[in-house]
DNA sequence: TAGTCGCT
DNA sequence: ACAT
C-alpha cells in the first residue's frame, strides 16, 4: 500500500489504507496538568539542547530524554545511550503519567504489552523541522512506535518504506497520538517547519514525546 | 541523508 | 547535487 492512495493534502489517513498506523485524536490526557509538569522537571534535569547529524549539521528540534535509554545523535552517529552525553548522568526516570499514556495508546491500536524503555522529547520551536527518516536504532523492530503531540499544531509527513514514496500529510495537534508498527514499523516519517503561534498551556512550541522500546 | 543549498 |  503506497501513501499516494491517502489522497489530497488535508484527508486523515485510515488504518484500511495503511496497515499499523493508527491515529488517535484527542486522546483523553487523564492528568494532563501532571503529565506537563513531568515534562518541565524532566527538562530541569536534562535540559534541552540541539544534536548534531554525522554529517555535522546541528538540528532544528532542540531534544532530551527520559528512561533507561535516550536516542542521541553526534558526529559518530544515531544510538540509544544509557547516559546523558551532556552530564555523564542517567536520563530522568520516565513518569507513570508518560508510561500510561503510551501503554495505553498502543493498545487502543491494537499493540498490548508495549513497555518502552525510552522516550525522546522533541521541542520544535516557530520554523524547526523534520527530514524525512526511518526510526530503525531499535533492537526489536516488532515493537511500535507511540509518538504524542502536544502544543502547536503540526504538518506530520508519512511516507512508505522508501525515501522517495509520496508522503501523507497529517495534521497533528495537542492530545494527538500516533502509533504505528507491524508492517508500517519502517515507514519514512518526518515534520514540516512548524508555523509561529501560541498554546494556552504549551506556549510558543510543539511537544513531541516519542515512546520506543529500544533495547 | 533525524542535513543544507540552488536551480527549474 | 553535495558530502558524511
Amino acid at each position: 500500500m503506497t501513501p499516494d492512495l491517502f489522497g489530497d493534502e488535508n484527508q486523515t489517513w485510515s488504518e484500511a489504507l495503511c496497515p499499523g498506523a493508527v491515529v488517535l485524536r484527542g486522546l483523553a490526557m487523564p492528568d494532563e496538568a501532571a503529565l506537563l509538569a513531568a515534562l518541565d522537571d524532566i527538562a530541569a534535569a536534562a535540559p534541552f539542547r540541539h544534536m548534531v547529524t554525522p554529517g555535522g549539521f546541528c538540528m532544528s528540534v532542540a531534544m532530551t530524554n527520559c528512561g533507561a535509554y535516550g536516542w542521541v545523535s553526534d558526529r559518530g552517529g544515531y544510538r540509544y545511550d544509557a547516559a546523558d552525553p551532556d552530564s555523564g548522568r542517567r536520563w530522568p526516570r520516565m513518569p507513570d503519567v508518560f508510561l500510561r499514556l503510551a501503554t495505553d495508546a498502543a493498545a487502543r491500536a491494537g499493540f498490548d504489552g508495549f513497555a518502552p524503555d525510552a522516550c525522546l522529547v522533541n521541542r520544535y520551536a516557530p520554523g524547526a523541522r523534520l527530514s524525512l527518516h526511518q526510526d530503525k536504532n531499535e533492537r526489536d523492530l516488532g515493537q511500535p512506535i507511540v509518538s504524542v503531540s502536544l502544543g502547536l499544531p503540526a504538518l506530520f509527513l508519512f511516507g512508505g518504506s522508501r525515501r522517495d514514496d509520496k508522503p501523507a500529510r497529517v495534521p497533528l495537534t495537542h492530545g494527538d497520538v500516533v502509533v504505528w508498527g507491524g508492517p508500517a514499523r519502517l515507514r519514512y516519517h518526518g515534520v514540516m517547519p512548524l508555523k509561529d503561534g501560541l498554546h494556552p498551556l504549551v506556549g510558543g512550541y510543539r511537544i513531541n514525546l516519542t515512546f520506543r522500546k529500544a533495547a
